[in-house]
DNA sequence: AATGAATGAGGATTCATTCAT
DNA sequence: AATGAATGAATCCTCATTCAT
């Protein structure tokens, strides 16, 4: 008789794989974390691990995918705001926020060099849109309602709000010295400047 | 008789290798520049690579101290500028213009991801160090001469100028639409605002 | 649920591979034993090798550490014998039934030549150790009871013991034409001379 | 014009790469002597070291080959001695006093586990065959005039006589505490015992 | 499902040897 | 003659992945 499969028992199990994945991954970096040291830190087998996931670049991709999701529930959640210009601010604060799970920061570095495997980079970019589609569509609204800057086309703006993003995270990954949350005001400060675009260096 | 020889030619084909390791190191990454690919690059045999460099990682960080040295020159010769901020505002125009070697942005990425090596974190660091010392000795000036901001520590300055360079160079590596050139303005424009520093958070 | 480990079946596989060593070294060299070459002798994959042993110098090691108790258990099982002469005499006897496993003569010769590893060389000191505190003790008493020359330390008689152990087992290895069999009436009665030890240089 | 190829010159040269091999190959096995080695400790290019011996075998052959010719002019010398037995236990002596130079007795070792390459086992059994050759014309006239034993025929009497040499230098090289001068008495009187042949242990 | 033993392709590195100068 | 830069075959070892139990 077989064994009925249990499908909650696997989510868990392949949720489990994941975080342990993010944790090898942030701190020993793509190459670094061999499925080894995966399989210790998530306590299990290697053949336990193959079962999940048919490569070690599958679970990376798992990994991106969940964040992509994660950020289309985050957008699917603004709708009908009524302050683009929030909006966006509110998606820094967002982003700020999960960077206070320490691993985020090193596994946005991890990823960077892997763009060798053609579905990791389509899985990367794909994230990427996430993000940018998510954030185009309030930048046009705020340039329609007049409250962001209008010099700048919307996917220049949404460029800059990522590099902002991205160079934070950079940053608290890789300066002890640098703090999250003291910092995340500077950076609320200068997307605000940013989005405003006081011309001052003419 | 000996040949005499010829130290040039001894650096020439040095240089021509670290030239040839920028490129692998920029387009595969760390990992995935094998010293295969990297000969092949440099169009010599395996031997010959481990002639010059006893180690994979010895080329690694002979590029980086290339890049510490570069800095280093670079504020030698500001020496007696009268215009601390000015500096600043060049260095920053500096870094942007060292991103058009194609190859610059891809490698700083590729290297992010490989502080298992002690002898490479300890040259990342170093490299670091160059550019953050060499920042802060003119932002304690500009803020000595009120030329900057004074709400944030000099340190934290230097940080968020790191920051906005580090971020502008990944996307420069990213994002095929990020221009360097044409969004330096944008970078220029952001870097004054916020040295200025305006009132935040309205 | 998980497969039993079988201690068993990995002792006697780790076993095999130790045997296939032996063979190896004893024909080869050490250098020359390559692990390709021990790999095909035990008929396994390069991988299943190093998933037994983490160094080809492991493998060394482990064999000398199966020669050390070897010896451990020859002289534990003399305890309380009340000829200590007759002990000496019984371990020579041992020493050359061993050679009797055509490669053990061939072993011992390939081994001298790779004090270069640190790990390689303790374990090789401790197995001499084990042989001449084994003999030591014994000579000690064979002293006592008057059973052997005394115008030699216990050490030195340890020394000469080793010295025509070694050279026998040296001339197997060397020579086809000697015979482990016959020659051995000839070293015992050389060993019963020295242990007796006649005026010298009439 | 070329330069006049002078003779003299260039065996002193060979000579002294002969002697740097014969310290390398002591001290660090064959293997273990890297060309680089041996070339460092001569003074030498690694081109020199070519032009001289066409292969790091060929100058391992050489030193054998200066052995064997050492080997030749001692027992050249002995011609017409009226003591055969004499002739023997010189031998032994004269063998021992070459130990004297700290590095034979390792070289003896070091050679011991090449025994890969043809050439070289060709070598080491020309090597050989003049120490047994030398010794086992004196054996036969040493039976004929009833100096010695005549239990065992005359090539087993040689054997143990190159048994009790090699023992004895390979102790010298393995102990620290075995020296060679103290312990040199005990084996002129082993060897005399041996010789002698009283059996005492029927 | 779960495991870990087994695998072998691939990677970094060594080293004897060649050769232009 | 003398040199050392250049070479690539050969070596040890890693690691993602497969598979019998």
């Amino acid at each position: 008789m077989p064994r009925p499969v249990d499908p909650d028992r696997y989510q868990a199990r392949r949720l489990h794989i994941i975080d342990a994945g993010l944790t090898a991954f942030a701190s020993h970096g793509y190459a670094g974390a061999t499925t080894a040291v995966i399989c210790r830190t998530a306590g299990i087998g290697s053949g336990t691990f193959f079962h999940y996931f048919p490569t070690k670049a599958d679970l990376l991709i798992a990994i991106l995918e969940l964040g992509r999701q994660e950020t289309l529930d985050f957008f699917a959640a603004q709708q009908g705001s009524s302050s683009p210009r929030q909006v966006l601010l509110d998606y820094v604060e967002h982003a700020v926020a999960n960077l206070e799970d320490e691993r985020a920061a090193g596994f946005i570095r991890a990823v960077g060099s892997v763009i060798t495997d053609d579905r990791v980079a389509d899985a990367l970019e794909a994230d990427e849109r996430a993000v940018r589609d998510g954030l185009e569509e309030w930048v046009v609204q705020a340039h329609a309602v007049g409250e962001i800057r209008t010099d700048l086309p919307a996917g220049r703006i949404v460029d800059w709000l990522v590099l902002l993003i991205d160079g934070f995270s950079s940053q608290v990954a890789a300066r002890t010295g640098f703090d999250a949350a003291t910092e995340a005001t500077v950076l609320y400060g200068l997307v605000d400047q940013f989005l405003t675009g006081t011309d001052q260096h003419r």
